[in-house]
RNA sequence: GGACGCUUAGCUCAGCUGGUUCAGAGCGCCGCCCUUACAAGGCGGAGGUCGAAGGUUCGAAUCCUUCAGCGUCCACCA
């Protein structure tokens, strides 16, 4: 065997495994009827996007949950895939056909689309690839895109079966409108920016009056809309004005002063200028009383020709200015206050979103919400941590309309055909249009020219991947899939609508042993779902491009490997909270990833030695002869750490599973298990027994190699093929760890405790005393008992090895010897004689620091058990251990304190 | 305006259903060590009245109330 380099280097070792797993298809599913599958579908990335932390923790989080499974023997498959993202993707190509001087219009739909299915094609790829480079293990083979055509296939399926069934309708609506990107964004794609604005106080003269109506507003422009003033019912000020008209300013137009109970008669004046057209309540109480909606703008935020010809044509803001001024002019404009509101803009471009009146597609969303809310409250979706539940809850009652059209090019074009005469049906093709329609082959028919929101294919996802419409063995295996992880941000936008989806669409779909799916139970996308943590900086901060505070995961990778990357990320997740990342972190999991490395190069470098000629071939079962009490005591902590490890992780308590794997590996196996080994390998038992002692270590590595595969593949898979011969084989397919309870023992635990106390006991003598590790030293024992003097004299070596002690000397008599550092321990006395060395000062004063610490514990004790309440309503178990605590505190201090005395003396 | 979350060592955070020397880990810091797996390491050590004030309880970092600071989401009042 070649040397193993001193130091993990994951360049030498990420890449080839993961080709060799890839090419082997380790991470490829299929459906196995005598497996349980376990499946993640990934949320798809933009493919405009390239890899960023939370795309690094989302699915390092995903690769462990599937690799562990994988090795728990599910068919364990996860679906990889990307997301067209409509208006971030066109808006991309748009960029780049502005340097060639060039718009989409010029070259028109069809080509512009080919445009954007090229530079798909070169660049969609990114995070795709990016992903192999941190290990996941993503099905690829069955890589999907929500553009591609059985995505298309089942988006018209889904619109038409709901434009069927009432569920699709097509309104005049107030929608969010991006003047720039020329299109109806959802309410969710509108971010509110507070912002320093004015708030423009202006009178409107009353007709047949000298009175005025008094009005306020942050956007003066819209006046050129306003089609009634509205005041509070009970407004007492105002209500014989109820019924009269208003003339509006600049234009001429009638009022009609309308009653209506939006209107806060606290706020302002207690006046409202209503523009329909133009904002959203406004737009409520224009439908309540039947108002005249008078839209002024065109598609860019011009004015249109429906206003007073002297502003047709200008850009909205220049309107303000202007509408202002000649206001004032006229005497109109009564005051200007700053005013600090909230507004709209373009989650992609921060355009100032316009309320505008358009014509839109909409999903009715009640009918949706109402089953997909209960199969959450019943906890057959469980979501973690549970609080978003109630997030979830909030919306889903409060659920509206979808706006699900869009004015681009780019995504599912809605499936809506028009006949000349107006005639309008739903269809999966034009053939079936027009036999819908009654039209002949010939007959002049129509495509709606919008497209879907982006969101109307993700939110099929889990289904259309597996092949849905079509009846497919895949879907009525993995689906349902098992847990989704994704982060909170999208729980609107993606987690609500899959689930709403599923339950719809799915409903009456076979599984996949023939039976019909139980009402609800079956219907669910998925079971659990996993809300990341937010990734920020040390500072608290979002990551983000323009603060340039966010690490590329690549050159993390390449810094600090893979392995060190997911480890610590893992390391860092608190369920539900953020998480502050700086890549020098990954020095967590890189120093991991060495500790491992050295401990599988000390095993393998004492196999060469033991073992002469290499046995090359698997240790099936850990060996059971010639255990001593460390070889007890780890299989006792590795058990423990299987079993609490499987059950965090089950809760998806990310940071507490890599903490055990971290405590048991490095300070288990390595700080005390391999250390003790090394009693046995260098002693003087029978090379045979020492083969034994091997063979069983190499056993629990090859174990602790497993536990840890899924959360560093890649320097287990490597620590593995060296361990034995593993040719064809892999750790990502070798079954994981199952707990044995045979080996879960209390005794061996608290023995080895009492072990370790004494090692700690004399380590801390001699750092406290300043005494080199190269100084040998010898100690005196006097045991609490007779079974504590089994240990010692049976686990001398253990002392000798780990607290480089000479000689131990079992003392029976109760003479104390002179000049001796001491300590107690469970009431076992330890004494190291120290003539020449000792330092009486720091001695002394190392005891009694010991002693007060003591005696402050004790004291503690002591006053509860001199409560005489707590006697008697404690638990009795509970005062009985107060009692024992109290019995033992007392002899270690009188110890001590007769130790400090000889020390005087 | 509404909902939720966070506040524990210099820094980043664990501490689940109140009770085992419950006040912990990693990093940083101090001291001693290149001991034949590992200096990306080993051993020892110093550091905190668990945000504030009340309350419940025999007993509170843990449960309740109020307050302060920070953060997230929702709504958006002209």
């Amino acid at each position: 065997m070649k040397e193993l380099p001193k130091a993990y280097n994951p360049r030498d070792v990420e890449d080839k495994w993961y080709q060799y797993w890839e090419s082997n298809n380790f991470f490829h599913a299929t459906v196995d009827k005598r497996k349980t599958p376990y499946t993640i579908v990934i949320p798809p990335p933009n493919i405009t996007g390239s890899l960023t932390m939370g795309h690094v923790l989302n699915n390092t989080i995903q690769d462990i949950l599937i690799r562990w499974r994988r090795m728990q023997g599910y068919e364990a498959c996860w679906i990889p895939g990307t997301d067209h993202a409509g208006i971030a993707t066109q808006s991309a190509v748009e960029k780049a056909l502005e340097k060639e001087g060039l718009k989409r219009h010029d070259l028109g739909r069809e080509k512009f689309v080919e445009r954007v299915w090229q530079w798909k094609e070169q660049y969609g790829g990114t995070i795709i690839k990016q992903l192999r480079k941190l290990g996941a293990s993503c099905d690829w083979q069955r890589e999907r895109f929500t553009l591609d055509e059985g995505l298309s296939e089942a988006v018209k399926e889904v619109f038409v079966r709901m434009f069927e069934k009432g569920l699709i309708y097509r309104g005049k609506y107030i929608v969010n409108w991006c003047t720039f990107h020329q299109t109806a964004l959802s309410d969710d794609e509108v971010d509110y920016v507070e912002t320093n604005g004015n708030l423009w106080h202006f009178k409107y003269p009353i007709e047949g009056t000298d009175e005025f109506v008094i009005v306020a507003t942050t956007r003066p422009e819209t006046m050129l809309g306003d089609t009634a003033v509205a005041v509070n019912p009970r407004d007492e000020r105002y209500r014989h004005l109820v019924g009269k008209n208003a003339i509006l300013p600049l234009v001429g137009r009638k009022l009609p002063i309308i009653a209506d109970d939006y209107v806060d008669e606290t706020f302002g004046s207690g006046m409202v200028k209503v523009t329909p057209a133009h904002d959203p309540n406004d737009f409520l109480m224009g439908q309540r009383h039947h108002l005249e909606q008078v839209n002024i703008f065109d598609e860019k935020g011009y004015l249109n020709t429906s206003v007073p010809k002297q502003y047709v044509g200008i850009e909205r803001f220049a309107c303000r200015k202007q509408v202002v001024k000649d206001l004032e002019a006229q005497g109109y404009l009564l005051k200007v206050e700053p005013h600090t509101h909230n507004i709209g803009r373009c989650y992609r471009c921060h355009t100032i979103i316009e309320p505008y009146l358009s014509d839109q597609w909409f999903v009715r969303m009640k009918p949706l919400a109402e089953p997909a809310l209960r199969v959450v409250q019943e906890g057959k979706i469980r979501f973690h941590p549970e609080r978003w539940e109630k997030v979830y809850e909030h919306w889903m009652n409060n659920i509206r309309d979808w706006c699900i059209s869009r004015q681009i090019w780019w995504g599912h074009r809605i499936p809506v055909y028009y006949a000349s005469d107006g005639q309008l049906t739903a269809a999966r093709d034009e053939h079936e249009a027009r036999t819908k329609l009654g039209l002949d082959p010939g007959a002049p028919i129509r495509q709606d020219d919008d497209v879907l929101d982006t969101w109307f294919s993700s939110w099929l996802w889990p289904f259309s991947i597996l092949g849905w419409p079509r009846d497919s063995k895949d879907l009525r295996y993995f689906n349902p899939t098992d847990t989704l992880v994704t982060g909170p941000d999208i729980i609107f936008f993606w987690v609500a609508r899959m689930i709403m989806a599923n339950m719809e669409f799915l409903n009456g779909e076979p599984r996949f042993d023939g039976k019909p799916r139980t009402k609800d139970e079956e219907l669910v996308p998925f079971r659990d779902v996993y809300f990341t943590s937010m990734i920020r900086d040390l500072q608290g901060r979002k990551m983000s491009k323009s603060l340039g505070n966010s690490p590329d995961p690549l050159d993390v990778i390449e810094e600090y490997g893979a392995d060190a990357l997911r480890f610590t990320v893992a390391f860092l997740s608190p369920l539900g909270q953020d998480v502050l990342f700086s890549s020098d972190k990954c020095e967590i999991g890189r120093n991991f990833a060495n500790k491992i490395w050295n401990a599988g190069r000390f095993l393998l470098m004492n196999k060469t030695e033991l073992e002469g000629s290499v046995h090359d071939e698997e240790i099936e079962h850990v060996p059971e002869e010639h255990l001593d009490l460390a070889d007890r005591w780890i299989l006792s902590r590795l058990h423990h750490a299987v079993r609490d490890f499987n059950a965090a992780l089950g809760e998806f308590h990310l940071n507490e599973s890599s903490k055990i794997l971290y405590d048991f590996i490095w300070h288990n196996f390595c700080d005390w298990y391999v250390e003790l080994v090394k009693t046995r390998f260098y002693g003087d038992e029978p090379v045979d027994v020492k083969r034994v002692v091997l063979r069983r270590a190499l056993w629990i590595f090859d174990r602790a190699l497993r536990l840890l595969h899924p959360m560093m593949p890649f320097v287990t898979e490597e620590l593995w093929q060296h361990l034995a011969d593993r040719k064809g084989k892999t750790i990502m397919r070798a079954p994981f760890p199952t707990v044995d309870q045979r080996w879960i023992d209390q005794k061996t635990e608290d023995d080895m405790a009492f072990v370790q106390d004494v090692i700690n006991a004399v380590r801390n003598i001699r750092g406290e005393n300043n005494i080199s590790p190269s100084k040998d030293i010898t100690v005196q024992v006097r045991c609490a008992d007779t079974a504590r003097a089994a240990i010692v004299n049976t686990y001398g070596s253990y002392l000798k090895k780990l607290g480089r002690v000479s000689a131990i000397e079992t003392l029976t008599t109760s003479v104390k010897p002179k000049l001796a550092s001491s300590a107690v321990v469970n009431g076992t006395e330890i004494f190291v004689p120290l003539e020449g060395l000792i330092d009486l000062d720091a001695e002394r004063s190392r005891l009694e620091k010991e002693i007060a610490r003591l005696q402050q514990v004790l004291e503690g004790i002591e006053r509860k058990l001199g409560n005489a309440s707590f006697v008697e309503r404690a638990p009795k178990e509970v005062v009985e251990r107060e009692r024992e605590k109290q019995a033992s505190f007392k002899t270690n201090i009188e110890k001590l304190k007769a130790n400090l005395v000889q020390l005087s003396s």
